[in-house]
RNA sequence: GGGCGCGUAGCUCAGUGGGAGAGCACCACCUUGACACGGUGGGGGUCACUGGUUCAAUCCCAGUCGCGCCCA
């Protein structure tokens, strides 16, 4: 017997352990059944489980589920990557606090501390998804750093580099003063800062008495400025253009130009070039051919290597972090009278998303994959639907970014992550090979003999890994069966904050060295919010814990409530109230599964809806039918929230509330117990992709099937039922006929306790012969003292109510006021008056009954004829009270 | 500044060119034979605003206002 209440805490984790043993998850690549491939956006292998992860996940096992219990062979293959910078941090952390530093301990011996580290605590994400009910084919997880994605990396990385499509290249990159590495653009937020502008004065060379006053956010930079740039057109500044100005402190000669890039509304209208730190001011550099002297080191430190000065101030500035050289150059600036003014100014300014430190724009020679040229066939994959987006909006993100892509960085100044393979000779000649072997082979071909290489000592973004993930882990360069039957995956879900970290980079690359688009669909979610809207952040300490949340109401409660607001296009607000609001789905569904186990309700494989002979049970059959018509829809279309609001629906309102009620003195039947029975079994099936535990606990102990495999059960059709119209008909007079009767005592405050009778008049011989098959369960759930037609005049002190030709009348002298039941029926008249006026001024428009379709006008006639009825039947109903 | 999205019941959100919906919350009644994490009934909305198209607009179009996000 099922216990009272459902137990998540004791079923969830034998459940899961049974699916896994039983290998419920594993994917065949010998059946002979289509497979259904979900790539995991991989984890960072850093994190745990938050929110976000709750939710994708939730989605992709919903899909991966209910698509493995249509026969499909699934692979949903888990996995982490290795989080360059984020990885290297924890693992210096952890030396910090012993004292030490990855210096002091060496490359090798650093890496092998990062293994140790993963080895340890790495992954634990891994372990939390399980927790989740993700039913993931564990035996096939993959890291980024495994040998097989990392030989897949090099062949990738060389054979672009013979392509031509990397290179190497000297350009500004926006580099990390904490972490002491170049990051892509990607890895780059600009945050709003509350700055200055700083209006400083740059004498002119041929008169010093007079000058040009530039506005800078960075006064610390001009140490390194080539030119100051003013507007061609700006009318102050024309005479200027070609003049020289000399450069404060410094001392150095400097040309006013003429370029387009300074804005005349801007500060001064004169803007200081400094084109080794600045991406604007780099482009002006470029365009007007002006020396680019770095004057910003690594370290966010000044540095004089590339500039010449003579000025004991600017000397001492030599080593001085940035932010301690501005404070000492506006100091400075102030004591020579050459600053001008101070300005408040509020800008954005570009922060390591990682560090969170202020970006500093270097000049250094990096490895770029020529993105552009990748992008071509990405782009074309969607334009063309081979790739589709859901919901397809998302593809103007994704044209926007593919479309206007810069040279992608992928070399980072970092220990941990897939060194390059690039070998230098002894005069910087480059080889770039699979391996040193290679390397040194080639390295004596081109020398004439052995050669001394040093390989590159740099790593590869992660991402660059990442992007390979949906065909490296199937075995690729290797022509695995895998390969073969898995790629192109079918869908990859993920938030649109990673349209062009994932889907880009993995379009680009899967067509490249497939070629073939990595998915056929991208599911793009919402990002889940608190009860309020508000992202969460550990800063405002909204921030939910999943796991917590699945120890309190259960992993069905906040998978389902996952499901049911995940809404095309829209955040996820999600709190605590809303997973508790679906436990109570979760407990409802146990007790009715508790009630059929009472009246010996037992799985019947034998019993087909065929067999039905009743109007009850050819009813919740026909409804059935339909739930799993439109739960089936909903996921094909990925609509999460209707799947789970058919479900619900049906479960809930059409089961609980009137099958089993209505069943309930027909239980004694046979045909009644084999039916809802199979329905049962049916919501068992179309639950179980959302809420995967407390279904396959049900189904294990009603005898459904062997333990744990509901998992595997087949996922069900719609099926045709033999006059379902006659039987809706049927079962949907009884249900409004007893509502009716409810309303109606209710309205007039009659104590469920008080039973009365519930007579018909003027009712035709169906619907006597109707309310005669159903006596015993109107009486029941309408509270009727008898149930019987009314032959001749009603009772004094009876309350009415109009049920199509008939009229339900509640005999209840002494327990009513007439004057109440007088006012209720007037109420319902003018109501129904009301709709009728509206329907009779619309049939009046010529207009409306010459253009309109004709359905609707005859829709509109019937309703009108059904409103004239019910008004004269409310009519006669009043007469009789009056 | 450019782009995208959103404004429907107190809250969270569905929805459709032709009768405004659900869940939660609220009110009333009820320990009716699985379920008080329950049952029954009920109140509550100029579908942001202004125009336009249409026989008909909450829905389509344009504009306005407000909110959010992304990019510069």
């Amino acid at each position: 017997m099922l216990d009272k209440t459902f137990s998540p805490a004791e079923i969830e984790p034998r459940l899961y352990a049974g699916w896994e043993q039983a290998g419920a998850f594993a994917a065949d690549p010998r059946a002979a059944a289509e497979p259904f491939t979900i790539m995991i956006p991989p984890p960072n292998v850093t994190g745990s489980l938050h929110m976000g992860h709750a939710l994708t996940f939730t989605l992709q096992d919903t899909l991966i589920r209910w698509r493995r219990m249509q026969g499909r062979d699934t692979l949903w293959q888990p996995g982490t990557d290795h989080a360059g910078i984020a990885t290297q941090m924890v693992v210096e952390r952890l030396l910090a606090a012993e004292g030490s530093d990855r210096r002091t301990l060496g490359r090798e011996a650093f890496v092998g501390r990062v293994w140790q580290w993963k080895a340890e605590s790495g992954g634990s994400i891994t372990r939390q998804l399980r927790r989740l009910g993700a039913s993931l084919d564990w035996p096939r997880e993959r890291f980024t750093m495994d040998a097989g994605l990392s030989d897949a990396v090099r062949r990738v990385f060389v054979t672009l580099y013979r392509e031509g499509l990397i290179y190497r290249d000297r350009r500004l990159v926006n580099w990390d003063p904490a972490l002491h590495t170049a990051i892509s653009d990607l890895e780059v937020e600009s945050r709003e800062v509350r700055g200055s502008l700083w209006h400083i004065r740059y004498p002119f060379a041929d008169d010093p008495s007079r000058s040009l006053v530039v506005a800078t956010t960075r006064p610390e930079t001009m140490l390194g400025d080539t030119a100051v740039a003013v507007h061609p057109e700006d009318a102050r500044y024309r005479d200027l253009i070609g003049k020289s100005v000399v450069l404060p402190l410094v001392g150095r000669i400097l040309p006013v130009i003429a370029d387009s890039y300074s804005d005349p509304a801007k500060g001064t209208g004169a803007v200081k070039i400094t084109p080794a730190h600045d991406f604007n001011d780099f482009e002006v550099g470029r365009r007007h051919d002006l020396p680019m002297p770095s004057v910003i080191d690594r370290a966010g430190r000044i540095t004089l290597d590339e500039i010449a000065t003579d000025s004991p101030f600017v000397e001492g500035l030599a080593g001085t972090e940035r932010s301690q050289a501005r404070q000492r150059i506006v100091a400075e600036l102030e004591r020579l009278g050459l600053l001008e003014k101070i300005e408040p100014h509020t800008h954005q300014v570009p922060h390591g998303d990682r560090s969170g430190v202020p970006i500093e724009p270097l000049l250094t020679i990096q490895w770029y994959c020529n993105a552009a040229e990748l992008a071509r066939p990405a782009i074309a994959a969607v334009e063309q639907g081979r790739t589709k987006f859901v919901p397809q909006q998302w593809e103007n993100t994704f044209f926007a970014w593919m479309r206007d892509i810069q040279p992608w960085c992928i070399s980072r100044q970092l220990w941990w992550g897939h060194r390059i393979p690039a070998w230098y000779g002894p005069d910087g000649t480059v080889f770039v090979a699979h391996d040193a072997a290679e390397a040194a082979a080639a390295a004596s071909r081109h020398y004439g003999g052995p050669a001394a290489l040093t390989q590159d000592e740099d790593v590869l973004d992660t991402w660059f890994s990442s992007a390979l993930w949906p065909f490296s882990t199937l075995g690729w360069p290797a022509g695995t069966a895998e390969l073969a039957r898995y790629y192109p995956g079918d869908v990859l879900v993920t938030g649109f904050d990673i349209i062009f970290f994932w889907v880009a980079r993995m379009m680009m690359m899967g067509l490249h060295f497939m070629p073939d688009v990595p998915f056929r669909h991208v599911y793009i979610h919402g990002l889940v919010r608190d009860e309020r809207g508000q992202k969460m952040s550990k800063s405002k300490g909204n921030v939910m814990d999943p796991l917590d949340l699945i120890d309190r109401f259960g992993a069905d409660a906040l998978r389902f409530a996952i499901c049911a607001l995940a809404g095309p296009g829209r955040d996820i607000k999600l709190g605590p109230s809303r997973v508790e609001s679906q436990r109570s789905f979760v407990t409802k569904l146990w007790n009715a599964a508790r009630f059929c186990e009472m009246n010996a309700i037992a799985a019947d494989a034998t019993f087909t809806p065929g067999q039905a002979t009743l109007p009850l049970t050819r009813w919740i059959l026909a409804e059935a039918s339909d739930a799993v018509a439109q739960a089936t829809a909903a996921l094909e279309a990925y609509r999460f929230d209707e799947y789970a609001a058919a479900a619900w629906r049906f479960t809930w309102n059409v089961f609980c509330d009137w099958f089993l009620e209505l069943a309930k003195p027909a239980l004694d039947q046979p045909e009644v117990k084999q039916t809802a029975a199979h329905v049962l079994g049916l919501i068992l099936r179309l639950l179980h992709p959302a809420m995967p535990f407390v279904t396959e606990e049900i189904w294990d102990r009603l005898g459904y099937g062997a333990p744990c495999s509901l998992i595997r059960a087949a996922w069900p059709v719609p099926f045709a039922v033999a006059d379902a119209a006659e039987a809706r008909a049927e079962l949907g007079w009884v249900t409004r006929l007893i509502g009716e009767v409810r309303a109606v005592r209710a309205e007039m405050n009659v104590p469920p306790s008080q039973r009365a009778p519930v007579l018909l008049k003027d009712a035709a011989p169906d619907s006597i012969a109707r309310g005669r098959r159903w006596q015993e369960a109107i009486m029941r759930l309408a509270r009727a003292a008898e149930f019987a037609p009314l032959a001749g005049d009603i009772p004094a002190g009876s309350a009415q109510a109009v049920l199509d030709e008939a009229t339900i009348v509640l005999p209840l002298s002494g327990l009513i006021d007439l004057d109440a039941e007088r006012a209720r029926l007037a109420k319902e008249r003018a109501r129904v008056l009301r709709d009728g006026e509206t329907l009779t001024r619309k049939l009046a428009n010529a207009d409306f009954t010459t253009r309109a379709d004709p359905d609707v006008v005859e829709e509109t006639r019937e309703r009108l004829a059904a409103s004239q009825a019910e008004v004269a039947r409310l009519d006669a109903a009043l007469a009789r009270i009056r």
